[in-house]
RNA sequence: CGGGAAGUAGCGCAGCUUGGUUAGCGCGCAGCGUUCGGGACGCUGAGGUCGCGGGUUCGAAUCCCGCCUUCCCGACCA
């Protein structure tokens, strides 16, 4: 048996307990302050866990990465996967209550689902096949197989399955707050790109379309509010629905030159996705040319778009070029588009329902009778899919291969002379190109993708059974939306937006601490408690630096550090008449006196943003 | 998975080419002293399986082989 046995045994554990509590408490701050308020002995610099570093590890490449690890936020245990000391955890808890706070504003209720999966899960799904390694997967001790999750939409749709039964019952918004594996091949960049992180993922569940489509806008303004109050920049893209399935979906994305995706933009009309699916304005064809006989041309060692034209004295606006891929499930694709243009896998990708698609090897390429620098979609048949962009479908007498060493033929027109199986947009947009909408020129830019939302339609609710009754009495699949955030990621993009050359220049609204009181000296020390007692009976979080540094070390380590107000209080602050306080998003190191009775106003309108800029005394 | 780079004390690095005392330096850390408002100074000190395993050699941080790990670029992705 555990524990006290007896009344006298069980008071005696209990004395015991008390007086290790009172030695605790002892050793963390001077007397005086002992007895009054317990909580504010909790927030010392010599309580943290971690100490600041001089100089970045090696590998650290961006700029916010280095400052957490400088200021001792996080420290990396293996490739994409993070500890998160008590700094960076209270950011990643701030700014999980915004993420909260907004989704109980859309109506949303906060639940846990688990991060182990049974494998039949997602076999039921069809993703346990389809996803790849990215997914962990094991078993357990009976061989049962098991995944680590890397999203919950299979969750959702098999409790909704069990908890779901009328349309009374609907919509629903629930999400949670949980940790997810991806073993992702190459994590980068900090916190950026790991493999173990925490994502807020919400899913509504809807009777229709219609219904998706309020929550859905929902969602989208209540995501533009976390990541303004995260102050962090971001827009909304259209993007690439990929491995969710679906039928339409945002990213938000962070402009910066660090982030992996590339958004292409219109500057005059707002016009903005994600390179994966943006589309630029095509030049009119010219369709009023009449399709004129082929001519086959010799065409010696010319197997590029560039000598074919230096040859022929065109240009590359008048050939088509061939872009041979292979599907997953070894399925052959060809892909034509005008002799100017890129092709874009991921638009080729989602027409033929492929995940993955690669370059067709030589053999491939012969065995649908191309040849390889001299190729045309003629004569391809049944052996592979003809996908043809749409700006070629409608040029007439294009430039194309023979399908024959040395030889190219005049005069090719889509339709007569071979079979599109399919006419689509199947080019790359780029900077520089003319924008789809408005005409003006494009640009690309650099995103970091920190949050994301999914139409996703009734595929996870058909494919596990999450029906309900229909007001006529006919059961329907649930109508499933899908919406995430990176936590850490957008930890990690606010430290990249938020910082300058001494250190971290945390938003309020997500600091770790509101005010870091740099007590200096013995008078310093004697005076901190009460002016951390009274910020904290103000509600104000304080961070105390009670260590014994050399008040450089203090200034230097609070500047890394990033609470938005600075404190300082020293023999001499006192005989000024009060405490020097700044903010650290000033520019410089001016601060002024504030009296003790004026620190909690002063403070509070700083935070609130009332008061910008620095101070002079 | 392709291409590149790197693993030596908590962090940053030198030493390796040309093998040879006890493996060094800066920062940090501990003790003592002097300092004390923008990363102080002096003295003393602790801290290393030189990523791991094998090989060559009288002798390996150093040369050879294999492996592991991490970073960067690409492919991939929240």
């Amino acid at each position: 048996m555990l524990g006290a046995a007896t009344p006298q045994a069980h008071k005696r554990t209990h004395e015991r307990r008390r007086a290790h509590l009172r030695a605790g408490a002892a050793l963390g701050w001077a007397g005086e302050a002992m007895g009054r308020k317990v909580s504010f002995l909790r927030m010392k610099m010599s309580q943290l866990f971690g100490s600041t570093l001089r100089e970045a590890p090696a590998g650290a490449e961006t700029p916010g990465y280095q400052l957490l690890l400088r200021g001792a936020y996080i420290r990396q245990l293996g490739q994409g996967i993070f500890s998160y000391l008590p700094l960076a955890w209270r950011v990643m808890r701030r700014i999980e209550d915004i993420m909260r706070d907004e989704m109980n504003a859309a109506g949303g209720v906060e639940m846990s689902m688990p991060m182990v999966h049974p494998g039949e899960l997602w076999k039921r799904s069809g993703r346990y096949e389809t996803v790849g390694p990215e997914m962990v997967r094991f078993v357990d001790r009976r061989d049962r197989p098991l995944v680590l999750a890397m999203t919950h939409e299979e969750v959702v749709a098999s409790l909704s399955a069990t908890e779901i039964q009328s349309w009374r019952q609907l919509p629903k918004l629930v999400y949670h707050i949980q940790l997810k594996f991806r073993d992702d091949p190459r994590p980068r960049a900090g916190l950026l790109r790991v493999r173990e992180f925490t994502m807020k993922d919400a899913y509504t569940l809807d009777r229709d379309e219609a219904g998706l489509d309020v929550q859905y806008e929902r969602l989208h303004l209540a995501y533009d509010e976390i990541f303004r109050r995260c102050e962090l920049p971001v827009i909304a893209v259209t993007a690439d629905v990929g491995m969710m399935g679906g039928s339409l979906a945002h990213e938000f994305m962070y402009l910066n030159p660090i982030g992996e995706d590339t958004i292409v933009l219109c500057d005059s009309c707002g016009y903005a996705q994600n390179r994966q699916v943006a589309q630029a304005k095509k030049p009119v064809a010219e369709v009023t040319e009449e399709p004129l006989p082929i001519e086959r041309v010799s065409t010696p060692d010319t197997t590029t778009i560039e000598t074919l034209c230096k040859l022929l004295g065109i240009s590359p606006d008048r050939t088509a070029k061939i872009v041979f891929l292979a599907t997953d499930s070894g399925g052959l694709v060809v892909a034509v588009v005008r002799g100017d243009m890129q092709v874009n896998e991921t638009k080729v990708g989602n027409l033929v329902h492929a995940a993955e698609l690669r370059p067709m090897t030589v053999e491939e390429i012969r065995s649908i009778g191309c040849v390889p620098g001299y190729a045309s979609p003629i004569g391809v048949g049944d052996r592979a899919m003809v996908i043809v962009d749409d700006l070629v479908a409608e040029s007439r007498n294009l430039v194309a291969g023979a399908n024959e060493e040395g030889w190219h033929l005049l005069n090719v027109n889509s339709g007569r002379d071979f079979d599109p199986d399919i006419v689509a947009d199947i080019t790359a947009a780029d900077g520089g190109q003319p924008c789809v909408v408005c005409g003006s020129t494009l640009r690309t830019e650099r995103g970091v993708e920190v949050g994301n939302i999914f139409k996703l339609g009734t595929r996870y609710a058909e494919s596990l059974g999450a029906n309900y009754l229909a007001e006529d009495g006919t059961e329907q699949p649930i109508v499933m939306g899908s919406y995430g955030i990176g936590v850490g990621r957008l930890l990690a993009s606010i430290s990249e937006e938020h910082r300058d050359d001494r250190g971290l220049r945390w938003p309020a609204s997500v600091a770790p601490f509101a005010v870091h009181l740099c007590a200096l000296g013995d008078e310093g020390l004697e005076a901190a408690p009460a002016i951390v007692g009274e910020l904290e009976s103000a509600g104000i979080d304080v961070l105390v630096d009670d260590r014994r540094e050399r008040p450089g070390v203090q200034f230097t380590d609070a500047e890394l550090i990033g609470c938005p107000v600075l404190l300082t209080v020293s023999k001499r602050s006192l005989a000024s008449g009060g405490v020097e306080a700044k903010l650290r998003s000033a520019e410089g190191r001016e601060s002024e006196i504030v009296p003790a009775g004026e620190l909690v106003s002063w403070v509070s309108e700083a935070l609130e943003g009332r008061r910008l800029g620095g101070r002079v005394s």
